[in-house]
DNA sequence: TTTAAATACGATAAAAATAGTCGTATTTAT
DNA sequence: ATAAATACGACTATTTTTATCGTATTTAAA
């Protein structure tokens, strides 16, 4: 994101008004990053958040599962309250497909997707 | 799927209970894949449904965009009244990974994934 | 040390998307 | 003719997502 650079605070205002979206809503987000340690949250005026880690570390799996969970067309392996499991007779491919999904995002970092 | 062989006539109704679908809305996916002439319907008793094409043939991406719409982590490609558009600066790498998504799932055939 | 500007966060409300139902029409084998 | 099937638009219900609200906490600065 051009509003936050790394290093630099950027208060949840600053980029609600540079992207036209509702403060408290971005700032649900921004907080949950900064649970996963993505981004660091600095509080008091003045604050702000800023880029905590190194993006190349940061796979778009990772970033993605830590924010949405367990990435998939399906998740049946992990929630599972789908009545048709054991019936089900694509459980193979699912399973295959989502790996390769899972392994798609995990070679690309947040820095190619942010850069 | 193990109820609905190639070549062989099944009801909705047949299927419906074999997986404890609702049966009139398994009818309107089954409509719609006739529609999409993914199967076969047949009117009147002892009618029903049956598989049409050679399911190599048919790909798991135009499977899943003739049901579903175009494929994508985002579609800002296609229906696009995304107020973001414009500002947003990560349209190049959410491009990208559309495309290699629609690629990954243009290389699995409907076969691959029934059998 | 008071004030103000920022994050933190659970509870709730509103909106949108999805799932499901209903009624009726059409087709067609018997 | 009748009955069993698909066809399909309109509607309702449910679930999920988006958004708001209220309050608490932190902290720089006057």
């Amino acid at each position: 994101m051009q509003a936050m650079k790394p290093g630099k605070l950027t208060s949840a205002k600053e980029i609600a008004e540079a992207y036209g979206l509702p403060q408290q809503l971005l700032a649900k987000t921004l907080q949950q990053m900064a649970r996963d340690r993505i981004i660091e949250a600095v509080q008091g005026p003045s604050g702000g958040y800023r880029i905590l880690s190194n993006l190349d570390k940061i796979s778009l799996k990772d970033f993605f599962e830590k924010l949405e969970g367990p990435l998939g067309i399906m998740d049946c392996y992990f929630d599972s309250d789908c009545i048709q499991i054991g019936a089900c007779n694509i459980r193979v491919p699912i399973q295959r497909i989502n790996e390769n999904m899972r392994n798609m995002f995990s070679k690309m970092s947040l820095r190619e997707v942010t850069q």
